[in-house]
DNA sequence: GAACGTTGTTTCGTTTAACGGAACATCGCC
DNA sequence: GGCGATGTTCCGTTAAACGAAACAACGTTC
């Protein structure tokens, strides 16, 4: 083996794979045109992953020829098609906790009159699932596919206290970065947050995420027992109190624990 | 050039690009394991691809690299990971259409008790873009996702009326596949039917898609008068007659209406 | 209206990285 | 404990990915 190739290998593991594969810049550019709010140009795109044209346009048409981007005939650029959202909701119905939830969602949200989420933890990120919306003026916003903080939303915290253990440290080992006006900074006191959500079975997360919006969140079991996502009503912290109403507790525990039923779930 | 590699040339430029690319793998690996309803291995990976098991493996460990695909750490195998759903839900926002069309859905639902579905056309697809659950007992699942049929859905045939004159064409021209027991399959008749909804300005599509379900939709336009989706509400026969209520009608049509003058369409 | 600066696309010889066979490491099962 | 699965790694061969440069089709500018 020569001095450069051993450089290279070196180089090889210490980035951790770089853009070695070819295929990877394939993926790059679907994930990167998806997040860029517009549709893209070759010779833009060429220029932010540092390539010639040529090869971003063989990885264009590469993409387009399975229709996961398309080229808009009047402006030439190009875009993700519809196939990418396709596939995404196919992703979605993946998750059983879905499909057990949706009728006990719309009945909370008769009950509560708020907006409910639904969200799951998948490869240590909670996503919401599905969002059946409020009776209420104003609606906030938490759309299917957003990503939850671990420490500073309801869904989050939920996650972290009947979630895997390892999620916790790993979460109080980390910067806990601050993301709304009462977010959680400091790990010791998220530890007592969490202990105390365990122990009462519901999360709230006043101010945490946006300023005026609260959430109350309840988690959901699957038949074996393991956490499978967290059950919440979301909305203006004038009809959520931090301290929230019991009955509102108990409607969002009980809406979650007969989505744990659906599932198997049986309390010992 | 040997002979075979005449032939292999050939056979390239005949099947109008072949598994030549090799990015292009990965995007048909990624497309099958969504489809697929349980995690794959890579010795079935291979099998189904006809390639080795080492490619396959280097393939999905680039697919993993980048977290559209994740390894299931206990069987080994390979699934898609959550980042596929987030990216199809950041495309759907892409649309205008749906964000112009949330609330306007849900008031529809709060007038008519049925449930409410929106569908935009993406490259000569009709594809659901979003639905708000009714209020009645049992609910037609017209998932987020789905693609309706261009003759034989109330999607469809709006579609067809109001949108490009090729899709029409095209339709017409090709085989109309009985999807449901009453679904349109003359060419001639399904002509004149489209003709009369581009004059009604509504259409309805009882027993096509599903016996004893029935869609009444009507067709949204963007600023530039061009169509940019239809509104629907979508619920049993019992619900929605074959000749639906006027009032019903006007309900959907006026939601329309009101979505379309949002993305500033002005009536001539 | 001709010259220019864009854009996306194509070609082609070089070289890199994708390929598959075979060996390897685990695991579960009889 | 050996068998038959699995997923993973190695390595020499070769095919396919690469970039430079030429190309074609627009818009703009002087």
């Amino acid at each position: 083996m020569t001095l450069s190739a051993v450089h290279a290998r070196k180089r090889h593991a210490a980035l951790t794979e770089r853009s070695r594969e070819t295929a990877d810049l394939t993926l790059r550019l679907l994930e990167f045109m998806t997040l860029e709010p517009a549709p893209c140009g070759v010779t833009e795109l060429s220029q932010q992953f540092g390539t010639s044209k040529a090869t971003i346009h063989r990885h264009l048409r590469t993409l387009a020829n399975r229709e996961f981007v398309r080229q808009d005939p009047a402006t030439l650029r190009y875009e993700p098609a519809i196939k990418l959202f396709q596939l995404g909701e196919r992703l979605r119905e993946r998750f059983g906790v879905l499909g057990a939830a949706r009728e006990e969602m719309t009945r909370l949200r008769e009950a509560t009159g708020q907006a409910v989420t639904l969200s799951t933890l998948a490869e240590g990120r909670v996503v919401v699932l599905e969002l059946v919306q409020g009776h209420t003026a104003v609606e906030f916003g938490i759309r299917p596919g957003t990503q939850m903080s671990l420490h500073a939303s309801a869904h989050g915290k939920v996650a972290l206290a009947f979630g895997p253990a390892a999620l916790l440290e790993r979460c109080l080992r980390g910067k806990l970065a601050s993301t709304g006006p009462d977010a959680i900074t400091d790990p010791a006191e998220l530890k007592r947050q969490v202990e105390a959500i365990r122990q009462q079975g519901w999360a709230t997360a006043a101010n945490e995420v946006l300023f005026g919006m609260n959430a109350l969140a309840a988690p959901v079991f699957d038949h074996r027992g393991a956490f499978a996502g967290a059950l919440a009503i979301v909305g203006s912290t004038q009809f959520i109190d931090a301290r929230p109403a019991a009955k509102q507790v108990a409607l969002v525990r009980g809406a979650a624990a007969r989505v744990s039923a659906t599932l198997g779930w049986r309390p010992e």
